[in-house]
DNA sequence: CCGAATCCTTATTGATACTG
DNA sequence: CAGTATCAATAAGGATTCGG
């Protein structure tokens, strides 16, 4: 007997899938293979670069980060585009189909903030990307109805600003106009506060302007599932 | 140089994982692994048998089938149990934690419903366990608080009822007292037919008893992104 | 038959070195 | 900076075997 090549062309076999006529099953093929929806997140406050990509993923190896990109751009969740000069590097961005993952990403992420252990673990990785996709995927619209507040966060060497308003969550690089409180600390103890809510143990951070009081209120527009 | 193990263990190497301090990387560390969720859903509907679980994911190999089940069980989302005699088969099921995880499917499965290929691909497997799932993924509670009908399936050789009520969806096994509808076909035409929406062309299925409107008051309970 | 365990081949990965 | 090339280690897929 002699293996018989299901397709006759010999360049790369089409991808690995599960066969299955299932909505499940059809996106796990297209998202489901390791790294991708971490690349989602990576992109998910604007366009990056190859060599961010390759940092914020410790561990993922040049090759197969390139062989991500490609998969990714041929399933339409993410393209390239060449920033105009004097820019002049390639960046990757989401599609809109790659934005939509972001409620799957929100689910996946409420189930894991519910049972991921704590305090952080010393060698685990933790970057402001991270942090700032955290607060997207534990927002809880309902709870934010009654908060509006912008917090402006400096987390490692960066700065976003996050507004909470009219039940709805916005997130943005670089300070705020007129934050109503402004926070500074490493991301993982700022992850942390999120995810133990008040009594948080994990590791320092400050509120440098504003009230430990507004921050406690910003900070309950977000799910604390192991806090109260 | 002389490569060290990271671990002075020679057991079975810690698991892989991403080693980050995010919700998001912890959750695809516990269920991101290949067939992992779709294990998950094939439990969806209750207990099932090592074989059972082999039959409904073709493809999959008994020994990585075994793996997996000793990873879940590990990570707390299945549970192995021994059916009391005459039965007295070993049989996998959900823990608490692990029918937690329907949301997060739901959102990837409703994703994956917009932009899946119609009609389904010839070779492409489909079972009934799927298909019951599919209800489960794209139901919508919104549009079914106005809705009151159960929906007696029979697919392949199997029978299943669906309730939709007061904005509520119920499924289980074996024909329904009362059924306002019943539906019998193949699992993919009636996928096909929920995906789609009323202007369905996949394959073909049949209502057996009640009215093609009850059926189709009753669909309308769920997403039909490619139908309108 | 049921529930795996074992062996073996292929595919994927992760780490490092290298190139336009 | 943006990737390729190479290669060892690991994981997946398939067939067969083994003990209730």
């Amino acid at each position: 007997m002699i293996a018989v090549p299901l397709c006759g062309y010999t360049h790369h076999m089409s991808k690995r899938s599960y066969h299955q006529f299932c909505p499940l099953a059809y996106s796990l093929d297209q998202v489901g293979e390791r790294w991708t929806l971490l690349l989602v997140r990576e992109l998910l406050f604007g366009p990056r670069r190859y060599t961010d990509l390759l940092n914020g993923l410790p561990g993922i190896g040049t090759n197969l980060l390139a062989k991500r990109l490609k998969d990714m751009e041929q399933a339409g969740i993410i393209r390239q585009r060449l920033l105009p000069p004097p820019a002049g590097s390639t960046v990757y961005e989401l599609t809109d189909r790659g934005r939509e993952l972001e409620e799957a990403m929100a689910a996946l992420a409420r189930w894991g903030a519910r049972y991921v252990q704590l305090p952080a673990p010393e060698d685990d990785y933790m970057g402001t990307i991270p942090t700032m996709a955290a607060f997207v995927m534990l927002f809880d619209a309902r709870i934010a109805e009654d908060v509006s507040i912008t917090c402006e966060v400096h987390a490692d060497h960066d700065v976003f600003h996050v507004t909470v308003r009219e039940g709805r969550l916005d997130i943005q690089p670089g300070a705020a106009v007129r934050p109503d409180v402004v926070i500074a600390g490493e991301p993982k103890a700022i992850l942390n506060r999120i995810v133990t809510g008040p009594v948080a143990d994990g590791g320092k951070f400050t509120v440098e302007s504003g009230s430990v009081e507004t921050f406690a209120r910003f900070a309950s527009a977000f799910h604390f599932p192991n806090g109260g």
